[in-house]
DNA sequence: CCCCACCTTATTGTATACAATTTTAGCAGT
DNA sequence: ACTGCTAAAATTGTATACAATAAGGTGGGG
């Protein structure tokens, strides 16, 4: 790597970012943090990729405290693992850890799409109805980053229809973290099978079938779950060993 | 050129808060977050309060960079609100965020008693019987704050057991925010009675009585949140108005 | 030829310095 | 005397400087 010292002068001398040239009212930590974590869901950054301080900070013309703010809010998120003395990486969640997420999934959101049947209104289905045309564009377009988001935002957003702000957000993170697991262990053709399970538990949800639209996400959230290539429950020490013995060769 | 130590270490003797020696070998963060955790959680300090920087900072004899680290983690948890060039505040929960915290409990822990009630091991029921044990204790002893802490961890225990860390994780969070709520809108009769619906779920675990554990579960969260005195839907806007006309007179 | 100790180097952890904003106290005006 | 503005003090937001630690490279020894 680059042993030169390309030193930045260029910050700003100190006080608040660009306050209002066209950037945003909102805090740049904030804003550092939706930027990674669209990095991340959209794969532009692969698990186990190093997230340096200095380099964060040169990217965002920002200094290393508040890019280590922004790490320490992904790294409880646990969208990136902080090694005390090490350094900030991408989460690479265990086979383990992916299967508790859909587990956890399936609990949380059996119950959201059931209450979500019974109160949803008119406007909140044109709402996921826009939402799944996007979907559609976004995988006819090839845009696996666009989609891999809007797959996951499809869920959250039920969430937060159905009228429980807590339980949504426990959501929003759970969704984060299996997007991150998809990522890893994904098996592309699944993408377009997924919006059509979110049509068909629209349409369940139109019909105010409860029963249909539970069954739906339940089946929905297992085929996410089981398009995974999830070894069964290999240790990492066991794929290190076949690795090596087969480097040997 | 010999990094010989020539320079002063200026600050270093500022000295550590507790005196204790080679107990550092967690972070110094996650220490002041843990502390401050365990004095919210034990009514140290009341909804509302300011969290000063520099005040804490002194207390726990690190810089204000060490405390903001910690401030950030503890408003990831909603424990602690932080308003933006204001401050860090203790949260105060509004009533419609206590109802939403005690459903997605009734809706997190109903699975959790159940599969737990399937899979209990001896060994698990005795380490839960001693934290039974431990809470009569503190009843006992009039040590309110030590109660509510381990009422909440009976909780989060069982959640540990039931096999999905995900979840335990997800539910620890919400036992922590639900027991700010509960020193701010208490009942403080409730309390015994808390633990000996403890004692009854554990007795329909011993017998494998899922349909039963699952019940006392849920009528014991309705009874937690039943005892607040939680204000109907009045907005805060309602009750200033309300305060002023009795000022008023 | 390989391995180990030491040194160099890069990176993280923490403290301090400075800029900006909010709050509060003081003052003038009506 | 009370309300509205202005300046000083306090507090937060951000940047930089310094100290500690882990990774990597080099030379010497087995």
């Amino acid at each position: 790597m680059p042993p030169r010292k390309l030193s930045t002068p260029r910050n700003r001398p100190a006080g608040r970012p660009s306050g209002k040239s066209g950037k945003s009212g909102k805090s740049s930590t904030e804003t550092i943090v939706k930027r990674i974590t669209a990095a991340l869901i959209e794969h532009r950054l692969p698990p186990g990729a190093k997230l340096g301080e200095v380099a964060l900070g040169e990217i965002f013309g920002v200094s290393r405290t508040t890019i280590r703010q922004a790490l320490n809010r992904l790294a409880q998120d646990k969208l990136i693992t902080l090694m005390p003395a090490r350094g900030a990486f991408v989460t690479t969640p265990e086979p383990r850890e992916a299967r508790e997420l859909f587990d956890a999934r399936r609990v949380i959101e059996r119950v959201v799409i059931e209450r979500f049947t019974a109160s949803a209104t008119r406007a909140q289905l044109a709402e996921l109805r826009d939402h799944l045309v996007q979907e559609r564009a976004a995988i006819a377009a090839g845009d696996a980053a666009v989609r891999n988001r809007l797959l996951g935002e499809f869920h959250v957003l039920i969430a937060e229809m159905a009228g429980n702000a807590v339980i949504a957000e426990l959501l929003r993170e759970l969704v984060q973290r299996s997007t991150l697991v998809t990522l890893l262990y994904q098996s592309t053709r699944a993408a377009s099978c997924s919006s059509d399970e979110h049509d068909a538990l629209l349409d369940a949800v139109r019909r105010r079938d409860a029963i249909a639209a539970v069954r739906l996400m339940e089946q929905h959230l297992t085929h996410v779950e089981r398009d995974l290539a999830l070894p069964g429950d290999k240790s990492p020490a066991l794929d290190l060993r076949a690795a090596l013995t087969l480097a040997r060769v």
